[in-house]
DNA sequence: TCTATATCACCC
DNA sequence: AAACGGGTGATATAGA
């Protein structure tokens, strides 16, 4: 360990209340150096509090912690700076099993026993957890069991650290470390949200609910309590003599697009699908939002196999349906801005298969229209408006090539026969060449030698029994994930608030007069995040500006704030 | 009655 | 045999 050059080795653990759309409220800390053997306990919470951490933050010392983005959470409530180095063994142990889940999960207990190593008793840790979470005032001994509690955890992670270490890309282990900074650092800051509006939705939508459902039972009566019943479905169905799609198990298929497909067969049946889409899914209720207004929930970093974050979908506002997003508003003279990476995926596959015909399509800036120019089914003086359903065509091609559609949905999707897609297929694999060769090669590599990875070395295992079309889609997605990684350390590391991060997008805040140099910053952040995956190549980023009053809107949700709006406004006491 | 599975909603 | 990648989560149904 004397070989990292660092003068000091800090394991650490803090215990804190955490409640849904809050900060994190500190209890303790304790904290091990490995080369001297100090150990610091402290209780942080009635005041009793340092202004700062009782130890060097500099480049001189390492951090490791398990899922360190709470002890951020913990020194950023407390006011104080965040270390330069941390080594996350959370994330190290998610990498090192990942594509082959490990047997007791990923927590820190899982990881212990997944090594042969001790663990506490999951008895008292369950108790520890329950008394962090009924918060203070503690008793002297539940102070004193807490901390014990906390040093407990600590002597662990010494001894996982230990284990781990010779399997630690370290060089990279402290980029991934310095993102669960970030994390923290997003998770404080939060989206802004208009609570007036969210009330307003929580309290109308019952009467909504009830208007939208007795204007469809009139009409199909297929809601007797108030509930859309299938028996009742089936037989409206009956009576108006009307064939059905069935499901694999017999039942009727009900989702949208079988709803979408008949509805062009029996045009009676168009205000039912709207109304059981609208109905569909208002699920507010786990919004976690602060007294504040700010909605805030773990990002659950690395969690998906290509390191995506994952939040909740019910708990952070960017997993709800997009009409949704109406709730996003900054506070008076505050500004919030939304900026994504431009066709993010389709330019990290032209990149890295070094394809000069895919490169060439990144670069027009409208790679869609540029593939159909390419493939010859335009002019080349054709655009976005003259020919809209060739390119709809060919960017439907493009998309479903990275996920590997094949032609059967992709006729379905662009509403063509199969033969059709074929032929947008087979053009694809003629006017990518290189782009094929690469992508065929890297689910060769994976099922050939059982693992594959990301530029910054974010491996998954890889099976016999893998899906190829998930291989396929790996380095695109998985190399996007450390671009966005990237993008939020860079952002957050000059001074930009950043809200949160959704998959090739980030949302940061400002002060109304400082949005714009915020959003320079963060522009600047997500070209040199591209520059450095890519090997200097810029990716192109897309962004707007909110401004209080106004909110944030997705334009998908259009029509669906054309019918709940009006019934908003109505029923609002 | 509880749990596993299927289906559906939504996001990028 | 299937043929759209990565997910979370709610709900309905089947089976132990």
């Amino acid at each position: 360990m004397k070989a990292l050059g660092f003068k000091a080795i800090w394991t650490l653990d803090t215990e804190f209340r955490a409640s849904p759309g809050e900060r994190q409220v500190p209890f303790c800390l304790v904290a091990h150096e490995l080369l001297s053997g100090r150990v610091v306990r402290i209780w942080l919470a009635d005041g009793a509090a340092p202004a700062a951490p009782p130890f060097d933050l500099g480049p001189d010392s390492l951090f490791v912690a398990f899922f360190s983005s709470a002890e951020w959470g913990t020194f950023l409530s407390l006011g104080w700076d965040l270390p330069v180095h941390v080594l996350d063994l959370f994330v190290e142990f998610k990498l090192l099993t990942n594509g082959a889940p490990p047997p007791y999960g990923v927590s820190l207990l899982g990881a212990l026993r997944y090594f042969g190593l001790p663990t506490m008793d999951a008895e008292e840790k369950v108790g520890m957890r329950a008394l962090a979470m009924r918060g203070g005032p503690f008793t002297e001994a539940e102070k004193n069991d807490l901390i014990t509690y906390c040093e407990g955890d600590v002597r662990a992670l010494d001894l996982l650290f230990a284990k781990m270490f010779p399997r630690i890309d370290m060089a990279r282990a402290l980029i991934r470390g310095r993102y669960m900074k970030a994390v923290a650092r997003m998770e404080f800051v939060g989206v802004p949200i208009d609570v007036a509006l969210l009330a307003t939705l929580v309290t109308c939508w019952p009467e909504i609910r009830t208007e939208l459902i007795s204007a469809a039972h009139e009409k199909y009566n297929v809601f007797p309590n108030g509930v859309f019943s299938r028996a009742c479905f089936a037989e409206y169905l009956q009576k108006n003599d009307m064939s059905w799609p069935t499901t694999k198990a017999g039942q009727l298929e009900l989702n949208h697009a079988a709803f979408k497909d008949m509805s062009r067969v029996y045009p009676e049946v168009e205000q039912l699908k709207q109304t059981l889409h609208s109905l569909g899914k208002l699920r507010v209720n786990d919004l976690a939002v602060g007294v504040d207004g700010r909605n805030r929930t773990l990002l659950s970093p690395f969690a998906a196999r290509t390191s995506r974050n994952q939040p909740s979908t019910t708990k952070y506002v960017f997993g709800l349906a997009a009409w949704l997003r109406n709730l996003i508003q900054p506070a008076p003279g505050r500004a919030i801005a939304y900026l994504d990476f431009e066709q993010q995926e389709f330019g990290i596959a032209a990149v890295l298969s070094d394809d000069a015909a895919m490169k060439e399509a990144y670069a027009s800036g409208d790679p869609y229209l540029a593939f159909a120019k390419q493939a010859k089914a335009v002019p080349p003086d054709a655009t976005k408006q003259s020919h809209k359903k060739e390119r709809d065509r060919y960017k439907n091609c493009s998309l479903g090539v990275q996920y590997g559609m094949k032609e059967h949905s992709l006729a379905r999707r662009i509403e063509q026969s199969p033969a059709h897609a074929r032929e947008l297929l087979d053009a694809h694999r003629r006017t990518y060449p290189d782009y094929w060769k690469w992508s065929d090669a890297a689910v060769d590599f994976a099922m050939l030698h059982g693992w594959t990875e990301t530029v910054f070395g974010w491996r998954q295992q890889v099976g016999v029994d893998a899906n190829p079309r998930s291989l396929q889609n790996f380095p695109a997605q998985a190399n996007g994930a450390e671009m966005l990684r990237l993008a939020c350390i860079f952002a957050s590391e000059r001074g930009v608030n950043v809200c949160g991060p959704i998959h090739d997008a980030l949302l940061i805040e400002a002060a109304d007069g400082d949005i714009d140099a915020a959003v320079k910053t963060a522009l600047h952040a997500m070209a040199d995040a591209s520059n450095v995956i890519l090997g200097g190549f810029e990716l192109r980023a897309d962004f707007k500006v909110i401004r209080w009053p106004d909110r944030y809107i997705d334009e998908r949700g259009e029509k669906m704030w054309e019918v709940v709006g009006p019934l908003l406004e109505r029923l609002k006491p």
